[in-house]
DNA sequence: ACCAAGTCGATTATTTTAGTCAACAATAGA
DNA sequence: TCTATTGTTGACTAAAATAATCGACTTGGT
């Protein structure tokens, strides 16, 4: 039951973008050292957002990403889908058909509830709300280099 | 984010075993059968929950298992944790000192909020719900063998 | 003694994770 | 036009976790 570095790297790669928003294009490099993530693992993570139309990005000289959605429209159980695949703890919450057992399995049901109770948390905070926390907590990127 | 075969045939394995409580001694042949887990594994699966205390076995010839704990009282986050370690969805909720941005990362807020969620549900869920749940869908192992 | 059952440790195959690397495409600026 | 820069893509790989299997062993009833 372990989120993989994808889901958190992915939100922490867009909360990046957010906290430089107004900045012009970001370059990837950049949000790799803030985010002490390495370049080419980067350029994987973001490249469904750009597909997915969260990020905008432009190639060449002078070029980088930016944020395409608005940070308030951005939730985390879309992030999170989009680089993790589905938030279901099993598969047969979607798709009774993958186990014969689904029409009378009792434990079914909870692993469904708790599908729920993870979608309620990711579905109702955004990259916004990310934003607030972060402006709160200080600036990450100053406090990450006192040795 | 997906439960693995552990948490989940264990906690099958579980209500089997308060399906059949006062049948005396269940053997671990028949769970396995009735579950579709094979034998060697469940042995696997069910040495942790004897260790806890939730399950007593008894060795030799006309030995088997049985439910130590009344089903009310066992709880699925238990289960989960004895068998799959931690519910947290990355493991700097459960310690900041996995890493060094614990202390100013607003996703980790979410992720603590996230395994909060999680706790919720399988706190409040025990064996015995789970048993009554199962009743009102008709017997599993009569449904079971229809072809 | 023998057989039926659970116990335990070693081993293994498969899959997933977490990357790296190199070739490529696009663009700005000299 | 050339070149440096930046993102894009796909192939590849190392390491870890998962999901088992197998065999030797222990225990206890008959």
């Amino acid at each position: 039951m372990k989120l993989s570095t994808k889901g958190r790297y992915g939100v922490r790669a867009l909360l990046d973008l957010a906290l430089h928003q107004g900045e012009g294009l970001i370059l990837l490099k950049d949000i790799a050292r803030r985010q002490e993530v390495s370049l080419p693992y980067l350029e994987h993570l973001i490249t469904p957002l750009i597909a997915a139309g969260l990020v905008k990005s432009t190639r060449g000289a002078r070029g980088g990403v930016v944020l395409f959605k608005p940070p308030s429209e951005i939730k985390l159980s879309e992030v999170v889908e989009l680089l993790e695949g589905s938030i279901a703890p099993v598969d047969c919450v979607n798709d009774p058909k993958v186990c014969h057992r689904s029409a009378f399995c009792a434990a079914r049901d909870v692993w469904s509830e708790m599908k729920d109770a993870i979608s309620q948390v990711l579905d109702s905070t955004t990259i916004q709300d990310l934003v607030e926390r972060q402006r709160q907590k200080g600036q990450p990127e100053t406090e990450m280099y006192h040795i």
